[in-house]
DNA sequence: CAGAGTATTTACAGATCTCTGAAAGTTCTG
DNA sequence: CAGAACTTTCAGAGATCTGTAAATACTCTG
């Protein structure tokens, strides 16, 4: 097996592990090939060819992906074609971007709150819990994102010749 | 409209949220209305009535909850009953899970990277930056989990004194 | 241990979703 | 501005999912 059917092989894996997560089987198939992709960008008859499916799927899928940040569309100068690919710092966002469910979970316990009226109920204590519970979250979440960010970015600079980081 | 009336009504808005993320929707109403029950239990009956539902989908809905940790049978003394309920620390519980799918995400990439050889290609750039990120994250939530049960139970003993009601 | 009261499983029907193929729309090029 | 190269949209076919009703399997009580 040659080290691109492997790669394509790991891609699928994880195609299939995302769609029993939710996620829409051929969305993730479509993300997947171009997380690990040996090329830099990848065109929609590029993964037409490669996932043997219709052009308005691919179109389907790189909609779905380009809204959650999964997806971006690259310039290419001389091809008509539009390329795409996965873009850098894509699971940081989309860390980021679950700060919204969070947010929203954090409000719509509130709103339980206030139904419930007294906090004392039980479905005010088990309310209380979920506001407490996601307001911490989504206070502690995004300065963590931050500070990977940064870690990655200062070894990623330390790397280009010495690289001490690794295990 | 009456209190309850307004909880079963954020009930089913917070259901119809969790179901565009993917959760099943039957699974959600169930979910979301042990949730916000103003009753410290619900039998399957109490859920067939109130979800217009039959004992069957109930059954389902229950299966998949309990294997996630958003649901407990509780011994319901007198009662042939089973009684459920909506267990506490859920979910911090939940979030725990997820680390198990930082991990296989974290696990994929590696593949990834071994099966792309060099690290300076394209997907060795981009796969190295998933191992880091979720191998970062795998490695910081927990501990920030267990931060916020530090807190929230620090919290609830300064708070309820007396209460001894607990479940 | 028999039998009532519940919970779970199953086959099937209905609804939903998703892909395909083709038409329509866009955007470049010559 | 006409035509080519692509992409997006859309209607319909096919697959998938999900809930119901009924049969089956448990599990207590008497």
């Amino acid at each position: 097996m040659s080290d691109d059917e492997q790669l394509r092989a790991v891609a699928e894996r994880l195609a299939l592990i995302l769609a029993q997560g939710g996620m829409q089987k051929t969305t993730a198939r479509v993300m997947t090939s171009l997380l690990f992709s040996q090329r830099g960008t990848m065109t929609a008859a590029d993964l037409c060819e490669e996932l043997q499916i219709s052009s308005g799927a691919v179109s389907g899928a790189v909609k779905q992906l380009t809204a959650s940040g999964l997806l971006e569309r690259v310039p290419a100068p001389g091809s008509r074609r539009d390329h795409y690919r996965f873009p850098d710092g894509a699971w940081a966002r989309l860390m980021t971007q679950q700060n919204q469910m969070l947010a929203t979970m954090g409000e719509v316990a509130g709103q339980g709150l206030v139904a419930a009226g007294d906090p004392a109920t039980p479905a005010g204590q088990r309310l209380t819990e979920m506001a407490d519970f996601y307001a911490f979250m989504l206070r502690e979440l995004p300065p963590l994102v931050d500070r990977w960010r940064a870690d990655f970015a200062a070894k990623g600079e330390g790397a280009g010749e010495g690289e001490g980081a690794g295990r």
